[in-house]
Formats: structure tokens, sequence, C-alpha cells
DNA sequence: ATGGCTGGTGAAACCAGA
């Protein structure tokens, strides 16, 4: 089975490409991230009409989140991460699907850095590890997958010392990520593909998708016991490359079925 | 260091993204 992640940067304008996606790829199950549309404006008839099933939290303007099923309905255990009720920021969901959790999350980008939008990321970052370790803790299969807006190593930026002050590759964001790999979350793109330049997103800025000036900051972190179920893992980038794409594109893994 | 795109909002000399 396939499962993907894509922030789609506005369901509402990004919805020919998103549909013509899933016909292309058929994921079983999709993490879509950057809605950006309020929750009655999510388009849940035309998705049904291709096939999937969905739980979404939206939000006006910005973030939002949701978890597509082909041929099913997605059940929810919860939106939001515990740990902090003031936060209204549509940025986490997850689902019951088949054997698997899915967890979809929308890291904050956490710049200008340092500053108040930094510290809502390093704070959020703190709930999403502790919520990740007790998922770790119920011993089930678990995909964390979505826009983590953090740039894991060197590897994953095209000119890594332009971005060391950067929110996305910080030592506190970095050092947090090997943390959650130290819990024994596995970066699938990573682990299929070791030492190899993989990036999810280029910005729309400066011809940096036709110059390869990318950065990895979509992952798929899955629980250990999906480890020898992993057969696959890579990148759309055709996506990338249509008709008023998104600036990232979608990443997926594939796991053997059971 | 910037913000030259892009989407959403609402009418901006706007905001946010990464």
């Amino acid at each position: 089975m396939r499962i993907a992640t894509f922030n789609v940067n506005g369901i509402t304008a990004r919805l020919p490409a998103l549909l013509a996606w899933l016909d292309q790829t058929k994921p079983d199950i999709a993490c879509l991230q950057e809605l950006k549309a309020p929750q009655e404006r999510f388009p849940k008839a035309a998705l049904e009409d291709a096939g999937y099933g969905a739980i979404w939290h939206g939000q006006s303007a910005w973030n939002g989140v949701a978890i597509l099923q082909r041929g099913g309905q997605p059940v929810e255990r919860r939106r939001g991460l515990p740990g902090d009720p003031a936060d209204l920021h549509s940025r986490y969901i997850e689902a019951q699907i088949g054997d698997l959790v899915i967890g979809g999350l929308y890291l904050p980008n956490g710049n200008p850095a340092p500053g108040p939008k930094y510290d809502y990321k390093l704070s959020w970052l703190k709930r999403f590890e502790g919520h990740a370790c007790d998922l770790m803790a119920e011993k089930r299969p678990v995909v964390l997958a979505g826009d983590y807006n953090i740039i894991p190593t060197d590897l994953d930026v095209y000119v890594p010392d332009r971005w060391r002050d950067d929110a996305l590759f910080r030592p506190e964001v970095r050092a947090a990520y090997e943390r959650l790999l130290g819990q024994g979350w596995i970066d699938a793109l990573r682990t299929m593909h070791p030492g190899e330049t993989i990036y999810t997103f280029w910005d729309y800025l400066r011809r940096r998708f036709e110059r390869n000036a990318g950065l990895r900051i979509d992952h798929l972190l899955l629980s250990p016991d999906l480890a020898p179920r992993l057969k696959a893992a890579d990148v759309d980038r055709f996506a990338r490359a249509g008709e008023r794409p998104s600036d990232h594109a979608p990443t997926w893994v594939e796991l053997e079925d059971r």
C-alpha cells in the first residue's frame, strides 16, 4: 500500500492538480497540509467522486490538514496535539486506517528566528515529541507524515551554509528531529536513499525548481515495526513541474500489505 | 540578507509561506 504526504499550498487553488495526482498515482492514504480553507470549504464531494473518503481540520487562510483514504473513510483518533488548549492552529490530525495509525502534521515554519514564531515552533515540536513518544508506547504500526519544516542534515539543502540561521535548519530543530529518530522512528526516504540528494520543496522564486535548488522538509516517519514492510519511498517530482503546482512535491512510501 | 512567486483575504504601502 502507498502512503503519501503532500503540502498542497491551498486546496481550492490546487484541486485540479490534486485530483490529477490522485488519479495518476492512486495512493491508498494521503496526508495533506496547508489546505488554507475553512472547514466548510473543503472539497469533500470532489474527493468522494475521485474515490476518497476524508477527515480534515480546516482554518481560514492558513494551515489546515487532512487525511484521505482510497475506497474508505478514515476513522478519526484526534485533532490537534495534546498539551496546549490555547493553540488553535490546525496542524495535526490522526486517524486509524486498517491496522495503521496515521498522523498528519504541518509543523510551524518558525521564521524569523529568533522570535515568537520560532518559540512557537519549538514549543509545538516539544509537544509533538511527547505525542510521538506516547504513540511509540502503544506498540502499534504508526506513520507520522507531513510537512515538518525541518531540514534534517546538510545533504537535505542545496546550499547548507546559506540556511544555517533559518528556522528550518537551526541546531535546535535538527536536534529535535534527531531525538525523534532516537525514539526509534524511521526516516523512510533517507533509509531507502542513503547519501542521495532528495528534495521535496522548491521555492517559487528564482527558478529554484529548474535549478534543483530545493529542500527536503516533507517526511514520513515510520514506527520500527514497519521497517520490514518498507518496500519503496520517493518523491513525485513530476507534480512540481506541472501546471499551477504547489511549491512542495508529493512524497510517499510503499508498504508491504498485511 | 533579500523576498523578485503564490494563495488567501478583502480591498492593502495586506499577511504568510520557507
